[in-house]
DNA sequence: TCCCTTTTGGG
DNA sequence: CCAAAAGGG
């Protein structure tokens, strides 16, 4: 009689070092059977995200297949296929690793009652973030809504170690039917922009790992220096590991703090930086409205304009604002956007150009590889000032201001800007192949006049914000 | 994780 | 005269 295998539903979870759902499988004794699906959730998700997780799968799957095992796909509502592949397997049940999106956890729950109410196991475990968003609170019993006191609560508590990766994966005796992930076209949307894209992504574990250890080598010691240069590397870059679970959060901090204790001087910078992760998700977790609706209701009052022209010539990198160009290029280029960069475009959509927040929110919700809905809610929110812990909307960065202080050499700018530039590099050529074609742009063009002057700008954001108050 | 203007005070 | 601090959006 074979012993009845258990289910690891994967989702954002691509990994086999510290996996509490994976290992307490594997501590049971049990073949596993390791599944994805391509649910309706998944099916939604924007370009480079999707793109990015068909890059993910297929390292994932490439690495169960070197430990003997397998990496099924099926396609269609969560708990049809997870009731179908029960029933192929004989498997006793599923364990996944939670999710705390709203979607998801409406989905996760459904799942796992439907489940139980047919005799079947439902497991579900931590393991996307450090701490459960419940278990940190105030004094007062509440989650926290502004970060330093959030930080402050964190920052000593004990975590439990790191789980050694499974270096074995007992296969089931019949191994279910599994669809072929290029039939999927994950990357469909992206047209031309995965070949370019692909050029910088770095996917899968392996790769997250040793990210992480040249990072803490290298970069760690001038962290607090360099992540603001968007020139400069920097930064670890591993958001876009961290959101597929290529790598856990856990095995960072540990990591980190190790340094620390070691008198590493960016150490407490960079875990204060993971810890802002771990913030969005906690205020997600508490306020599900956050990625749609303005934290405080008294900005629904505010003239936001909505799509417009100007959000289309920001969404192209033509803006005419060099930095902020640059920075919308490098996200169509590579996926992803230094963070100095993030806020000063962001600030320019939402003030210069007077942009509701939220037609910026769904432009990179399209295109980053690293998108992670609460970091990106909460940023959103943050640089628009409508937030918890939000700038205050006078804050307004001057995107000429900002060049001159973190860009002083113009390498960034002219990293992704071809325009004017007899021999430019391969990022600023590259953004011209990555785009479609309907956008007829090409890299000899002359650089567009600006939309809107500095000045014009700022005032005009102001006296908005004083509209509000009066 | 700001920007701009005005004020201040040392020389 | 000027750099630094302060004030306020």
């Amino acid at each position: 009689m074979d012993k009845a295998p258990l289910i690891i539903w994967f989702r954002r979870d691509l990994r086999l070092h510290d996996h509490p759902a994976l290992q307490a499988a594997v501590a049971a004794g049990r073949p596993i059977v390791p599944l994805f699906i391509l649910d309706p959730q998944a099916e939604a998700l924007g370009a480079a995200p999707k793109w990015r997780l068909g890059e993910g799968l297929a390292a994932f799957a490439r690495a169960l297949e070197g430990l003997g095992s397998r990496l099924i796909l099926r396609r269609g509502p969560a708990l049809k296929v997870l009731r179908s592949v029960i029933a192929e397997t004989g498997a006793e049940g599923v364990h996944w690793s939670r999710l705390y999106d709203p979607e998801a956890r409406l989905r996760d729950s459904a799942v796992k009652s439907a489940l139980r109410a047919q005799g079947h196991l439902a497991r579900s475990f931590p393991g996307h973030l450090l701490f459960e968003p419940w278990e940190v609170e105030t004094k007062g019993g509440g989650p926290y809504r502004v970060y330093s006191p959030f930080w402050r609560a964190v920052q000593g508590r004990a975590l439990a170690p790191v789980l050694p990766a499974v270096e074995r994966l007992e296969a089931p005796a019949r191994w279910p039917h599994s669809e072929r992930l290029a039939d999927w076209h994950l990357g469909a949307a992206m047209n031309r922009g995965a070949r370019i894209v692909g050029k910088y992504a770095q996917v899968g574990e392996a790769r997250a790992l040793a990210r992480l250890a040249r990072f803490l080598d290298e970069r760690l010691d001038g962290y607090a220096q360099d992540r603001d240069f968007p020139a400069k590397p920097g930064t670890s870059g591993l958001s876009e590991n961290l959101t597929l679970g290529e790598i856990s959060p856990r095995t960072i901090w540990h990591a980190a703090w190790r340094r620390l204790h070691e008198g590493a001087p960016g150490a407490e910078t960079f875990l204060k930086e993971l810890v802002w992760r771990e913030f969005a998700w906690h205020l997600y977790y508490h306020f599900p409205e956050m990625a749609r609706a303005n934290w405080r209701a008294e900005w629904d009052a505010f003239p936001w304009r909505g799509d417009n022209q100007d959000a289309e010539a920001w969404r192209r990198g033509m803006t005419g604002e060099p930095f902020v160009d640059a920075a919308m290029r490098e996200m169509f280029t590579t996926g992803t956007m230094h963070n100095r960069a993030r806020m000063i475009a962001a600030s320019y959509l939402t003030k210069h150009l007077l942009t509701d927040w939220r037609v910026g929110l769904r432009w990179f919700q399209e295109c980053l590889i690293d998108w992670d809905p609460a970091s990106n809610a909460m940023g959103w929110q943050w640089v628009a000032g409508s937030g918890p812990d939000a700038a205050p909307y006078f804050r307004i960065f001057n995107p000429a201001g900002q060049a001159e202080k973190f860009d002083p050499e113009g390498s960034y700018r002219n990293r992704f800007l071809a325009e004017g530039q007899r021999n430019p590099p391969d990022p600023a050529r590259d953004f011209f192949s990555a785009v479609p074609r309907s956008w007829r742009v090409t890299p000899d063009a002359v650089y567009p006049e600006r939309l809107v002057s500095l000045d014009a700008g700022r005032a005009r954001a102001l006296a908005a914000y004083q509209g509000l108050r009066g």
